[in-house]
DNA sequence: AACGCGACAGCAAGCGCTTTCTAAACAAGA
DNA sequence: TCTTGTTTAGAAAGCGCTTGCTGTCGCGTT
């Protein structure tokens, strides 16, 4: 029925550990022996049994990318920038790996469960990407599997999401989210806003309090006091961002500015305006974070935060497969960068 | 070193095959020696070698997603629905299976790449989205390795993509790209323009000929002559849309619509009207494909088919979990539904 | 001429699990 | 009492591959 690698050794008049080894190609097979192989492998179709080859071995040849939302393009490039340094062809450096994008939809058991289902399979590496979720119990439960799986041989790389002290040999590219936040929010002070609206993230996400700690730490750094009822929270999505943006004009109608908690949000903040009879940026200025690739195509265009997300997938996913040195300390910090477009201007007086 | 199922059985006093088959749970275990079973397992925190256990069962629990661009929200928003259909319980007893999202980045071999990949993994089932690439040896190689991976129990399962005559066994749930394209073009005959600019495609992908098909059937039902400089080929980016419109012009500078492949492109197209001091709908209406999110936010919103890829996607998870019957004949038609939206409208005269 | 050694190839022992077949225990029908 | 059936547990044979160890052979050294 299935063809072995005994078939395959039979018919090249070899032993199975000669095609083993041909196949792996970490031993010394003359090269006559090896066409033969080579040969016989490609009469028969012979299709290398993974399971069998990976409890043999005991490692697999699986790199796991977890992902909050696999829909938003934010984890999307990401991911793809990751996978591209995974394998596949191309990815020549000892055989052919399977990147494998897992979407948690955010939810902490999908996390875990994730992390299960890659430990039991004896996964090569592992990157989680995008901010953690602030729980004692569930960030206590992840670390104590990454550590498990660091210790099985896997390779636990974090991309965007800050280190994990309980996790300590898990290498972390980490988003200057508070820089960023704060950059932005400084912008907007320096055009001359004094009143404005922030639509946060889900509260219980890094990603959400490192950049509003960035931005009250910009409006506390020019005497502006961080009035809570400007402040709401909301999902990651655009529906989130229209609504939020209506709430904030219900407390204040006065804003000026409305900082997003990410780009796809402001797209939702710029919508509620528009409908609201207000325009941008002449009435309120709206601006966003991550500088996804719809977001200069806005109008106006979405001022922001570029974070490098294909860059530091990129790293990532080579620091996952070993072939690119660990930042010192196993930590790095990747800045984004303030892009000032036409979605924010001076306040009306 | 790591917890096998012999220390879990050797703790809870009974033998491997009995804590095989509490963890399978498809075979009669006394209430009690489960349980003891099950704290053990709890105990020692024992996980399952996923290798070893496919190899025993001949079967593994992965399920392969292949999607042409993971940062594309098209594909990320069918992934996220395949997904969701297929982790967590509800399959199989003891039916926890890893979804996994392929990225093949629009390249051949890298989709045949995957596709031997997941062979090797004995993988459960495997979705391939979106549209297929019309060359003939690749679309043969791809139907071979269909067939194979059907003969090897795996289910197959197309979503968006073409039924594949030469692999009759792989259910196809495709889109009627050709309708959805002549619905939209004639929306834009209806309103009245005659001189229709079209920014397909890659040309050798399906989903761009059965589009344009569409646009043409549309031309020709109403007596317009389709001039072939009207219709420009390009990728499925922003970029592309761009370039392409700004080609378009400058072949005809009095084309009152620009009907773009997909919403992305259509952005593009937006962005090069604009940019080329030309209003739209007022001086050139602009229509997309897909209706992704963010298209209702575009200013003015796009006009667009919408292809229900949420639902697609989930019924193809569904399917390829053997949940939910195939269609009759192994083929669904998923029509799209015109959304008619600000940016097209009646042409100056 | 004897020896040593490098380069290859094969043997066989698992890797950790599933599953068939068998056995034990007990209840119930004859 | 003996047979038959039912339920639950165990023994053991692999699943297909990798790899440490053991040869074998030919050739350069001494």
């Amino acid at each position: 029925m299935t063809v072995t690698l005994a078939d395959v050794a039979a018919r090249a008049q070899v032993s199975p550990a000669t095609v083993s080894r041909v196949l792996n190609g970490n031993y010394p097979v003359a090269s006559s022996t090896r066409e033969r192989v080579l040969r016989a492998v490609d009469e028969l179709d012979y299709v290398l049994n993974g399971p069998a080859s990976s409890l043999a071995a005991a490692t697999s040849d699986l790199v796991g990318i977890l992902v909050n939302d696999i829909a938003d393009p934010f984890f999307g490039i990401m991911a793809a920038a990751i996978q591209s340094e995974i394998g596949g062809p191309g990815g020549r450096a000892g055989g052919e790996r399977l990147g494998v994008v897992c979407n948690t939809g955010g939810s902490p058991e999908r996390e875990l469960t994730y992390l299960t289902l890659l430990q039991r399979q004896r996964a090569a590496a592992v990157v989680l990407t995008g901010g953690a979720i602030e729980d004692t119990a569930h960030a206590g439960a992840v670390a104590a599997k990454l550590r498990k799986l660091h210790e099985a041989g896997t390779r636990v790389v974090l991309c965007g999401r800050p280190p994990a002290p309980e996790a300590p040999e898990a290498i972390a590219l980490t988003f200057d989210n508070r820089g960023g936040g704060r950059q932005l929010t400084e912008h907007l002070i320096g055009l001359g806003h004094r009143r404005l609206g922030y639509i946060a993230g889900p509260e219980e996400r890094t990603t959400t309090r490192h950049r509003l700690e960035g931005h009250r730490a910009a409006l506390d750094a020019h005497g502006i006091e961080d009035d809570p009822r400007r402040t709401v929270h909301g999902r990651y999505d655009r529906r989130s961002g229209y609504e939020a943006t209506l709430e904030l004009l219900r407390r204040d109608p006065s804003l000026t500015a409305v900082v997003a908690a990410n780009d796809t949000v402001a797209l939702g903040a710029c919508a509620a305006l528009r409908d609201s009879g207000l325009r941008i940026p002449d009435d309120v200025s709206v601006a966003g974070f991550d500088d996804l690739p719809f977001s200069v195509d806005a109008v106006p265009a979405l001022t922001t935060v570029r974070l490098p997300l294909t860059e530091a997938g990129a790293r990532a996913g080579r620091i996952a497969m070993g072939r690119e040195e660990p930042p010192p300390g196993g930590i790095a910090v990747v800045r984004g960068e303030l892009m000032v477009r036409g979605s924010t201007g001076v306040p009306r007086t």
